[in-house]
RNA sequence: GGACAGAUGGCCGAGCGGUUGAUGGCACCGGUCUUGAAAACCGGCAAGGGUGUUCCCCUUCGCGAGUUCGAAUCUCGCUCUGUCCGCCA
């Protein structure tokens, strides 16, 4: 969500900004709406005002045995006025709040603009990229000629973009979660959290899921919504809380796994498990002061790439551009994972600065002495389990058809060093 | 799912239909006192909005309707929380 006043001081700036992000002028419909909204709400006001005052006089007049009649009829004239006017303010202020809950956020001056992608800037490269003396293959044959990675019994049980893990990859899994958990509690002082699956529709609004992007998410038949990542619940811990600054900055992680609708991704990664509609993901989300955010989303960025560093990885970051940037955003790195068989570089994970975007939606803000304002708000992952797997099958594929288990994963895996080995 | 009870400011907790945006307490901030601190005393302390800016106005007592000149207060519906019963991992 925006301020308002920040579009009516410079509207030309709020277009350009939307501009970059592939979106039509809007300022002047937003002005127009705005001034009319505020036309109606000061009559409103005033009428408000005169029969507050009116029931006073009343009040005073039934005291002294005054004479009412005059009283009574304006306050019937007022009584007959002041719904229509209510209801005429609410229109127009619920039209301009759901006009403006559709506009996405504005990019930071240090966001390269471009329209998709591809102006994407890559900001360091990591890790020497494995060399094989084999053709290494894709992470679904892996996982099927072990016997670990089971699609066909997915899709008997849920359908297509379901994966079943079995036994040294679904303990891999279990250990992936626990060492991102570990990692990110005891080393960079995130508070573990564990949180529901199901959200309601407030949680989507204020994360900024709703209302324009519905169909991307599973919703229950009671009106929940199975939330697309854990940021939703952990970000809406704050939803209508003021914070004393001494709290700040918050800094939260959770396992969950997420549901995507992926409506819009048919023909998309169809193989293996890149893009599911349910996967495994640890994530961190931030509270700060609103001056902290860059420093803070440089610091959540490490905190993941530290995940594939210790995972001996390699990987790429790349700071998206305008175009490329999620709806809540206004500055956002990737954490890209090498992937051999592809022979490209793949999100593994996604660090964003929502500055005070969807602290607004929310009414989250902070308090001090001094000052206040709303908190902004950061999210990241830290990683995405699911294409963490994808990516340890890949890189440490052996020739044999075995994987080696990275070393840090060893203790988590009961000492196992190979998937494939009797263990 | 059934039966009760409740929902008020950062927290606790008052509130006969008429200066109650809301007594009081706690917390917090400022001051007096003190070598310093504590205690005591004094003062301050909700949020959002308005083509108003030393001041004023509007809205908000879970949410939504209704009664009334006037609702935190009365009526109805909804949501949520608690307790007991049933079911259940």
């Amino acid at each position: 969500m925006h301020d308002i006043r920040r579009i009516r001081e410079n509207p030309s700036s709020f277009d350009c900004a939307m501009g970059s992000r592939g979106v039509a002028p809007v300022a002047s419909v937003i002005l127009d709406m705005d001034a009319r909204r505020r036309e109606v709400v000061s009559n409103l006001q005033l009428m408000q005002s005169r029969r507050n005052e009116i029931a006073s006089l009343v009040a005073v007049a039934k005291q002294n045995c005054g004479d009412m009649t005059e009283l009574e009829r304006e306050a019937a004239d007022l009584k007959r006025m002041t719904p229509l006017l209510e209801k005429k303010a609410e229109t127009l202020t619920s039209q301009l709040k759901d006009f403006l809950s559709a506009i996405p956020n504005v990019p930071r001056p240090d966001v390269p603009l471009g329209a998709n992608e591809m102006a994407n800037v890559c900001q360091r490269i990591i890790g020497e990229v494995p060399q094989f003396d084999f053709s290494p293959k894709p992470h679904y044959e892996i996982g099927e000629t072990l016997g670990m990675i089971d699609f066909a019994s997915a899709v008997k049980i849920s359908g297509s973009r379901f994966t079943i893990l079995r036994q040294q990859i679904a303990r891999l899994e279990r250990a992936l979660k626990n060492f991102m958990l570990d990692t990110h509690t005891n080393e960079f002082g995130y508070e573990e959290v564990c949180v529901p699956f199901l959200v309601n529709r407030e949680c989507m609004y204020g994360t900024g899921q709703l209302p324009k992007f519905a169909e991307d998410s599973f919703s229950t038949m009671d009106g929940r919504w199975l939330i697309p990542t854990s940021e939703v619940p952990l970000t809406n811990l704050v939803r209508d809380m003021i914070i004393a600054v001494s709290r700040l900055p918050m800094r939260m992680t959770a396992y969950s796994a997420c549901f995507r609708s992926e409506a819009g991704a048919a023909g998309r990664d169809t193989r293996g498990m890149i893009r599911n509609h349910q996967f495994s993901k640890v994530e961190l989300v931030s509270v700060v002061h609103p001056s902290n955010g860059e420093e803070e989303l440089e610091r959540m960025t490490h905190a993941a790439e530290a995940i594939l560093q210790r995972l001996e990885l390699p990987y790429r970051v790349m700071l998206l551009s305008s175009g490329d940037m999620g709806f809540s955003a206004e500055k956002t790195y990737d954490l890209e994972v090498w992937i051999p068989s592809e022979n490209k570089y793949r999100e593994i994970s996604s660090c964003s600065l929502c500055g005070q975007f969807q602290a607004r939606r929310m009414g989250a803000r902070y308090k001090d002495d001094s000052e206040k304002g709303f908190v902004s708000t950061l999210n990241g992952s830290g990683l995405a389990i699911g294409r963490t797997i994808v990516a340890i099958l890949e890189n440490y594929q052996l020739v044999n058809g075995k994987v080696m288990v990275p070393e840090v994963l060893v203790p988590y895996m009961d000492g196992l060093r190979e998937l494939g080995e009797s263990g």
